[in-house]
DNA sequence: ACCCGATTTTGATTCAGATCAACCCGAAGA
DNA sequence: TCTTCGGGTTGATCTGAATCAAAATCGGGT
């Protein structure tokens, strides 16, 4: 099994989705642990909301970096790609998420966002984010955790795509995905994938077919049921031995 | 061919290799762009040096987080190990790059360090160097640029392992290698290899067996000269064109 | 309701890399 | 010097996933 810190959490607190209809700093991955008046300051830097369409580019590789953005709601993939066409999806991103660490470094995004349903983001401009860390130690402290979880993520895919076989990568996928859904409060045996059998064979370092197929096998054995992009988990339990042993009895 | 920014500098300085014989600051990557004053104020930091001798750990998974890494000088791995036995190393670092960025998430060490050949560290308390960050604006903005590198560097790595083939990613490998080493002031094209085949296998995930077959066949079309450990590169621009081009001919 | 293009599933075949196995080599130690 | 042992190379075979191909299904627009 991946260790617990392989799933990308990317937010501390579960009370997430508020009935507020404004952009409430409350439900960012951001303000974990400020007082009432360090959200105030941190407010006023994330004002700005956009609202990105399906299919639409929240940013593209090579553009300028001037913001961070929080997802608001909806659903994103980034991706990277060569000039021969070669294509790796890198993460799925939803509600609370941090996308843009990437572009700090050279102050160019290095990879494309995309939304894969109608989404919102918060801007938040990172000059001002880094200001205003200086006078809010606790924010700086969980804006460096938030960076070192993405870290441990990555690792932790670099561990999937370099060892496991293709149903114990979907196994892994599955239940990371339940997992990231159960903490927003919905159900984690039954959801809607939004991405395609392809995006998710890029993500994992395989063909569309091969998905498919490892979709096909888990659905014969009934650990999950598959509709298309209706997913239905039956046995997680049995599910999560699928994800760490290759060794042991198929 | 990866974007450029797939290269893991982790340094922006190409003086490294300084003739001080003491733990200079200047060696480092953190002090970039900093002033004499702001370079006292962060040696205070750093001041504690650790020799890891060969075959060592500098540090293991689940161990309590208390301090950054910045290697002086030798060459460690970095990998994690899944209860089943398998392993997957996650990088390998040389001098002037900064180990332990996963641990901050946690404040659990999320992987081992492992010295490769006699090494030295400095030990920066991590705490601390959030302290005195808030008072060194530069400082912090470089600290974040480092944990970005290492956030791009492991989506360069994700491709690799998402869509390379073996050849692809052991030219990959050596062009990444060979340009660190230049960096640092070594030849880029005649050098050692610090890792074993298994090492350079699980970095690639590939088996060892497959590694040596890709040497072996970058030798017999006269790229390079394999001798053990021992490498060197006939025709770098040969190399760079493997890295991106499995629909090319062979 | 119907159509069209995109997506998904499934089957047949191929192939890159894993696995199994033998052997070689060089460094460390008796 | 001889032995041992951890790497490393190379060959033979096997296999999981890619590739090629063809249906089936879905969803959006008219």
């Amino acid at each position: 099994m991946l260790p617990e810190s392989f799933l990308p959490t990317n937010l501390d607190v579960a009370q997430l989705r508020s009935s507020c209809a404004t952009c409430s700093l409350r439900e960012l991955c951001l303000p974990v642990g400020l007082n009432d008046q360090e959200v105030d300051i941190l407010g006023e830097v994330v004002s700005y909301k956009r609202k990105v369409k399906r299919g639409s580019y929240l940013h593209r590789t090579g553009t300028k970096f001037q913001a961070l953005y929080a997802v608001k709601s909806g659903f994103l993939k980034t991706c990277i790609l060569e000039e021969d066409g070669r294509q790796q999806v890198t993460g799925f991103h939803m509600t609370g998420e941090l996308l843009g660490l990437d572009a700090i470094s050279t102050e160019l995004h290095t990879c494309d966002a995309i939304a894969l349903e109608d989404s919102e983001v918060c801007e938040i401009p990172f000059a001002k984010l880094e200001e205003i860390s200086r006078t809010i130690p606790s924010l700086m402290h969980h804006f460096h955790k938030i960076m070192s979880r993405e870290i441990v993520r990555d690792h932790g895919v670099m561990m999937l795509l370099g060892s496991m076989k293709a149903e114990e990568r979907l196994a892994t996928f599955l239940l990371n995905m339940s997992r990231r859904l159960a903490i927003r409060g919905y159900s984690e045996s039954n959801f809607n994938l939004r991405m395609t059998r392809e995006e998710i064979g890029s993500y994992l370092g395989l063909k569309l077919e091969t998905v498919s197929r490892a979709f096909s096998k888990l659905q014969d054995e009934a650990v999950i049921s598959v509709n298309n992009k209706h997913i239905q988990i039956h046995d997680l339990q049995r599910l999560k031995t699928k994800m760490g042993n290759s060794s042991c009895a198929t």
